[in-house]
DNA sequence: ATCACTGTTGACAACGTTGTCAGTACGCTG
DNA sequence: CAGCGTACTGACAACGTTGTCAACAGTGAT
């Protein structure tokens, strides 16, 4: 900006102002700095820029693995609005790892982003109340974080819910689930849901249809279950690694899984599901982050979104 | 930091010491420190550091859309290696839109990032030439740049004559090509294999089985071409949403397609492919980058990574 | 006692920007 | 011509950090 300034024959502040579009500038003199800029590919420097003013225009996000579909289309709809917002996003996996979560965040953090989009792995976030303090806005989406700041959860129980009944309508006694490892908030409360619709329909809990643990794990359980002496005849899957790790069991038992995922439709039967919709759970979540930004007060909110249960063959099967 | 030296009774340059484990500090006085820094929830400005140093620790991914699968595996890689090198990774989507691109990577460069790792969708990026004078790395992945960078790309028109010889071998003799808009460059270069694997099993080339174009338009282009008088009797896709957009049609020539996709195992009868590996491609763009940022010189590289056919049965199917 | 040396600490400038305030030149009014 | 307002421009401090250099106290050698 210096050099511009000598260029130009003008002084700092005459640049600053230019390139800030800030009024009260005579526009010869303006063209002059303009070219000048121009001529020697200048840009300004918003590291510095935000030392002085204290806003970055940029948001961290917290997730668990990109490369999941789910979590890669709230990446993109926190992105798009970001964008809209003038923002950008510093993104992160956390690999479910409460340890790596925390050094992303503070990393964010020190690298002082206006707010955060998390979806929390671990449950204490006591390390964040500084930050918050400081003046950076969080927002927990998909799960509830350690402290109470803004919150975007699923209907997790209401889902696996409905997918639990539209099973037992369909004549199914014996149900499975096989669900993530029930320290993760979302597996628990699908397990609440699930256990919620048996009791409903005056069916019995049957520890040993109940599996939980990471994706890998689902196949084998569900052959165990299937080699048993009273196998179930439905499956309810609590997410959609482990639904896709069901099918590939080569097994067919009726089946309903936690969340959507493309080609459910192109199998043979086509998969229910109960779908979620993760484009816009990361809306939600950004849109609640840039109303803190722009200065909203007030308690923090718990916004809840609905799920829909897609019939497409599978959960359809007779019991 | 002036609070926490002023917290600890010492000058702001010890301070700074303890906070960066510089050596020379007194035990006693680096544990006043530590303990001033834990009292106050102080957090080094990572803007201001970068402004004094230079160097922000931070990289920028541009790529087409990160909810895209193949796209979102690159993104991994490439947060996962900037992570093993102590870096953050800023992220964007460009939505095959050069002016967003453009925008993105200036963004980036305005927050004075230390390198870029590009998926172009423009083909001029002169607008790059100053930023790289300054000292800003780039590499393109997946298509070339419009500037002469290091560069990874994957063997397209190999992988395309693979995948198109692999029809011709199983007795298939009008081939239809339905693949991305043609200015897209790795669309291009696979069009440049069908054409080549057509030519040295001598057959003829005929542009009536071949469309180009958005995914959107591949259904209605293959239901065009099945309904003509001389239909093909199996297909090459040029892409997995192509690929995916052509099973959606219920249609079931002989198919292979250009890219992997989760569940191509699972359909009746399974997808035969060319499969990439964004996982590498990202890795390796990282890793080329990250040995620009440490120092290396020389000419730019140009790195081409193998695809692999995985036989799956539609590609099997005799013509 | 003097000297060189080590270990520890601090004062100060600089990074590139912007906010504040003061200044200059001009034209207009009375 | 004095007085005033308007339009434009610039000098300077400050943001929070780190690199440079100087200062100080203590130690051991001369």
């Amino acid at each position: 900006m210096k050099d511009v300034a000598e260029a130009a024959g003008v002084a700092l502040k005459t640049v600053s102002r230019v390139v800030n579009e800030e009024p009260g500038v005579n526009p010869a003199t303006a063209a002059r700095v303009t070219a000048a800029i121009e001529r020697l590919g200048y840009r300004r420097n918003e590291s510095a820029r935000v030392l002085r003013q204290g806003r970055t225009a940029t948001i961290g996000l917290v997730i668990e693995d990109v490369a999941d579909p789910f979590y890669s289309g709230l990446s993109r709809a926190v992105e798009d609005v970001a964008l809209r917002h003038g923002s950008l996003v510093l993104s992160g996996s956390s690999g479910e790892d409460p340890r790596r979560e925390r050094e992303l965040i503070l990393a964010f953090c020190s690298r002082r982003v206006d707010g955060l989009v998390i979806v929390p792995a671990g449950t204490d976030h006591d390390y964040l109340r500084p930050e918050l303090d400081a003046g950076i806005a969080a927002v927990f989406a998909d799960r509830p974080g350690g402290l109470d700041a803004d919150t975007v959860l699923c209907d997790n129980a209401g889902g696996a819910h409905a997918g639990v009944s539209h099973l037992i309508r369909h004549g199914h006694r014996r149900i499975a689930f096989i669900g993530d490892s029930a320290s993760i908030f979302t597996a628990g409360e699908r397990l609440h849901g699930y256990r919620r619709a048996l009791r409903e329909a005056g069916l019995s809990f049957d520890p040993s249809l109940v599996a939980t643990g990471p994706a890998e794990q689902a196949g084998p359980a569900l052959n165990r279950m299937l080699s048993g002496d009273a196998p179930p005849t439905a499956v309810f899957t609590g997410n959609g690694r482990i639904t896709v790790a069901v099918l590939r069991t080569g097994h067919r038992p009726a089946l309903v899984g936690f969340d959507d995922f493309e080609l459910a439709d192109l199998l043979v039967p086509g998969v229910t599901v109960v779908a979620q919709d993760p484009v816009r759970l990361g809306r939600t979540a950004a849109e609640l982050l840039f109303r803190r930004l722009s200065g909203e007060q007030g308690t923090p909110e718990r916004v809840e979104l609905p799920t829909r249960l897609i019939p497409r063959g599978s959960g359809e099967l007779p019991g």
